[in-house]
DNA sequence: CGCGTGACGTATC
DNA sequence: AGATACGCCACGC
């Protein structure tokens, strides 16, 4: 396994459940050169990390994973847009930066 | 090395 | 909103 799939992996593995990142974001926090890598790594190796909570840049699944993804993705609470086609990245959007902060200053906004 | 391909992303029409 | 075009970059042939 290369090593540039072994840091996507990593991250993919580290989204916690109930929140989503876009292959862009993937590629960013893993230091891959472009998010189509993310794609082919996952292709390859996803199997064994929660794939389902990496989606498109505007929130929708890849169109040959649709149905099961938004099943897996509603299945664990992340938030959907109202027609329930893709993530609702305006509060189910992870990054690496904002790992830590949750911590301490658990979100508030959620009204 | 060139060429097609793709779980991508952004810009345009 | 749906379709196209182009940039991107690793991979396989």
């Amino acid at each position: 396994m290369d090593e540039l799939d072994t840091r996507v992996l990593a991250v993919v593995a580290r989204i916690p459940a109930g929140q989503a990142a876009s292959y862009g974001d993937v590629a960013g926090a893993a230091g891959t050169p472009t998010a189509r890598e993310v794609g082919q790594a996952l292709q390859r190796h996803g199997r064994s990390v929660p794939w389902w909570r990496v989606v498109r840049a505007d929130g929708t699944p890849a169109p040959h994973l649709r149905t099961e993804q938004l099943r897996l993705l509603a299945q664990e609470g992340v938030p959907l847009t109202p027609d329930g086609g893709a993530v609702d990245f305006g509060r189910a959007r992870w990054s690496e930066a904002r790992r830590d902060r949750d911590d301490g200053e658990q979100q508030t906004l959620f009204g």
